[in-house]
DNA sequence: TAGCACCTATAGCAACGCTATATGAACTGC
DNA sequence: GCAGTTCATATAGCGTTGCTATAGGTGCTA
């Protein structure tokens, strides 16, 4: 987070406001502790940013401008819908990166408060699209399909921002990614790769009947054969698509 | 919200607390506000429920039982599938008819405060997917289904929240919906047929992959350990039917 | 009637966001 | 070189916030 080039008192109260921010845990952070922390006195920070909202909005702005960079820095690889799958993924590293931030941005947007980042987030996305469609590989309009991989890149993260960090699992991540990326995907699009090409007949099946196991309290089989026989679908229900 | 059967100073404080946030705009709704909305003193609040937080909890579970009740209200119609597809539009709804509510529940998850309601969400989300996969009609393990649906599904809740209500629009709801849903639903999804032909789901499910493994040489099982896989499948799959 | 839980109220504390006012420093015009 | 203006910071304090120490009422059971 580059505050450089501001004034002294105003870029150190950004500093100390983004510091507390990211350790609060949650916690509310008061403006004495900011002003404190800046080794400032209060009316400095209002002279500055207007209020304490003021001041947040600074943080996420600088933020976000992080957040862009970040989104822009890689090379456009040619291939515009890996370029969105490293997108997707530079999104959720940062909400991961900086949740208490990334929970101001997107956890607390309200119509009068900040739809601007949406946006401008929207139309970073839509940008990227934009090659996609160029090149024949959208089957939607670049608006629509950009709100809609936004929206969902914003709920995982935050699902993955919500759950404690020892149990986060970024197939969540991968799994809806490369739905949303297949959704709006012009059919023509992904053949060769193979990659999209689905499930064996075999792991739909399992998945089945483990389900179906699940609800049906069947007798045919003694408890221990059963739980054998229920690891046995597991593994077979999890294996690696062919 | 249904407050009923509680004391009447705590019923009358969580009715209070829960006005004042559903017509706060987002500004914070102070402790005196509602203990004088609900004609109460200031200790009467921390005697019934601790702190300001609590509160809010319990305002917070009273909606969420209110979300869960709607997602159970509709009948299951025999197509999973489409049950899915209420449950989201359901999903939406309530986060757009009480918009702050659902920023407190969904919007402001962290570890440490609250993933009780995701898990629970999920818990819905899965119980239905249960059904589809026992039809035959799932590509991937219910629960991670689950999880990814509704991540996309809070995601685009409060994307239509963050818009001025004017230029709600929610095609995006029903374009990322579809695309989540096709994504985890297997390519034959559409018979149905399991269920209409009178055998059980297990047996149907069994049959799906007994015939499925027949043809496909998967070898994730060890030779013996499917010897011993295949007869356990044989007696699932000829129990009487129930 | 006594005792006991439960529920509620009076009064007030520390911390909060914020501001009226004032002081020093740096630049501007003449 | 110096008054005038503007910018940046500080002292002190206002009203409100979440919360509580303490105590008074109310309805039970014995």
């Amino acid at each position: 987070m580059s505050f450089e080039g501001q004034p002294p008192a105003k870029m150190r109260l950004l500093r100390a406001a983004a510091e507390l921010l990211a350790n609060s845990a949650g916690a509310p952070v008061s403006t004495r502790q900011i002003t404190q922390l800046a080794g400032v006195s209060a009316p400095t920070l209002y002279h500055h940013f207007g209020d304490k909202e003021g001041l947040f909005d600074a943080v996420v702005s600088a933020g976000f401008e992080e957040y862009v960079a970040g989104e822009r820095d890689f090379a456009p690889s040619g291939q515009p819908l890996e370029d969105i799958k490293r997108m997707w993924d530079n999104h959720v590293q940062f909400g991961l990166n900086q949740p208490e931030l990334y929970l101001v941005m997107f956890g607390n947007i309200r119509p009068e408060s900040r739809p601007a980042i949406v946006a401008d987030a929207e139309a970073l996305m839509e940008e990227m699209l934009n090659k996609a469609a160029a090149a024949g590989q959208l089957s939607v309009q670049p608006r629509e399909a950009a709100r809609s991989i936004l929206a969902a890149n914003v709920g995982v993260t935050l699902m993955l921002i919500a759950e404690a960090v020892a149990d986060r699992n970024l197939d969540l991540s991968t799994m809806t990614r490369d739905a949303m990326i297949f959704a709006v995907a012009s059919d023509q699009a992904e053949q060769g790769a193979g990659e999209a090409s689905g499930k064996s007949s075999v792991v739909v099946a399992a998945i089945a009947l483990n389900a179906a196991l699940q609800a049906s309290h069947s007798d045919q089989l003694s408890s221990s054969e059963l739980k054998l026989f229920l690891e046995w679908l597991h593994r077979i229900s999890t294996s690696p698509s062919t």
